[in-house]
DNA sequence: TTGCCGCCTTGATGCAGATCAAGGCGCGAA
DNA sequence: TTCGCGCCTTGATCTGCATCAAGGCGGCAA
């Protein structure tokens, strides 16, 4: 892990109103600046490793993370995504069950564990936030286990894509409901598969077969354009009722 | 919903040292006895629906619920099992993204919203355990999102007996490592495939195929009996490093 | 006791996605 | 500029699970 300590004030963060800090007012806020330190994180970088124990808790400042479990045989299966103002780690426990590694280069916010324990305990600002921010997550792995358990390998990339396009949206505030949008995908072929529960092979036939039905553009295999959401959205075949994204 | 009122203490509650309250000193507990009401559902009555506004959070004290989602074509996933001492709601936020049924006869410990959402505010122990209890079902998500991505069926069947026997065993406080164990399954074979990502029959078969290879005896569809635990352990294929339990 | 109904099991067949197997393409190093 | 190496795509084939289709079994009502 690169260490780089850096001294950018937290007023002037970017993900100062989503992150844990998000509903702390100036002393809280100040608490946390005094024993903050940024870590920065190369790209195919571990981040954490399943079992072992890690004594910083942090926020995820720029870049993209990814959380996964690997079976005695090889096999691997995504579980979460981490983005900008997503939080690593279990206050109150020091192992975690799953491996969390750089999937590009990613900058973190880290704080002690034990001091951070100690800011839950006074300030219950961070204790509400951080208790709403795993309840959502909560509600993220649950609708990935619907993905995984029932969708076809063609709803499960559409899926993806969505989420990465709401997720953007949600991030720059922006909010396309139609019309083109590009996206860089932050993980590979292989990792998309992983995400997905599927090969390589599969996910990279989905592509082209979106891309075959005019659906989506792929200037790069990185690169996705797509000409319009509304296409996309009616094959998500998301919640009950009727299909929607 | 079937109401029932009762008076059962908080002291006798066969939850009280592993539901929400777990950490609770007696002047917290006085207060959640002051607030809560007791509601028995009966066996595939729905205790929520996905979306629907809900002013209580409740605890189960007794029987098994099913958290899932159903799709516009009737794809149906479970995501989430209820057993006694776990916790139903959230709290900030009126409505669920799941629906909740009770699979076996329910009974409930019920907290209206508002005031449990202000002793939440107020005492801190039952924060922290509600984050505690969260995390804990994320781990479980998530685990269970590694099931529906990559686990062949007969592997599935497999984790699902031995979560629930390992579930039974903290609940009893009991603990076998090995020898036999007679299970109840409190879910039908159509549920368990929901839970599982797989089709009845399919499940179907691999009890079949179980047995056939003596790992399980079934007296009944909804008995098992394992007669080594040891036996199922190898092809659990949990974690990495080594296959194991 | 009988008959019905829901749930479960078993069998036959089909198909989506895995696996096996070649390349192609783009990018960084020499 | 060329080479080599990841990463991605595409094709051929295989297979585990879904789907389609019959019954069997057990509990309950009459």
């Amino acid at each position: 892990m690169n260490l780089r300590l850096a001294r950018t004030s937290c007023i002037e963060c970017p993900i100062r109103h989503r992150a844990v800090c998000a509903e702390c007012d100036d002393t809280e806020l100040a608490v946390l600046e005094g024993i903050k330190s940024y870590v920065t994180v190369p790209k195919g970088g571990r981040i954490a490793e399943a079992g072992e124990s890690l004594d910083h808790l942090s926020s995820v400042v720029s870049g993209c993370a990814t959380v996964s479990k690997t079976l005695a045989d090889g096999r691997r299966q995504m579980v979460g995504l981490l983005l900008p103002s997503d939080f690593i780690g279990r206050p109150g426990r020091a192992t975690l069950s799953f491996d969390i590694e750089a999937a590009t280069d990613v900058t973190l916010c880290r704080f002690q564990r034990r001091a951070f324990e100690a800011i839950i305990r006074s300030s219950p600002n961070v204790a509400r936030r951080l208790l709403t921010m795993t309840l959502d997550e909560l509600d993220v792995a649950r609708d990935w286990q619907v993905l995984l358990g029932r969708l076809t390998a063609r709803e499960r990339v559409i899926h993806f894509l969505l989420s990465l396009v709401r997720r953007e949206a949600t991030e720059t505030g922006a909010a396309h409901r139609s019309g083109p949008v590009r996206l860089e995908l932050p993980l590979s072929r292989e990792m998309i598969a992983d995400y997905l529960g599927l090969t390589i092979e599969t996910t990279s036939r989905q592509f082209t077969a979106l891309r075959k039905d005019g659906l989506i553009k792929t200037p790069t295999a990185r690169t996705i354009v797509v000409p319009d959401l509304v296409d996309l959205m009616p094959e998500a075949m998301d919640e009950d009722g009727a299909p929607s994204a």
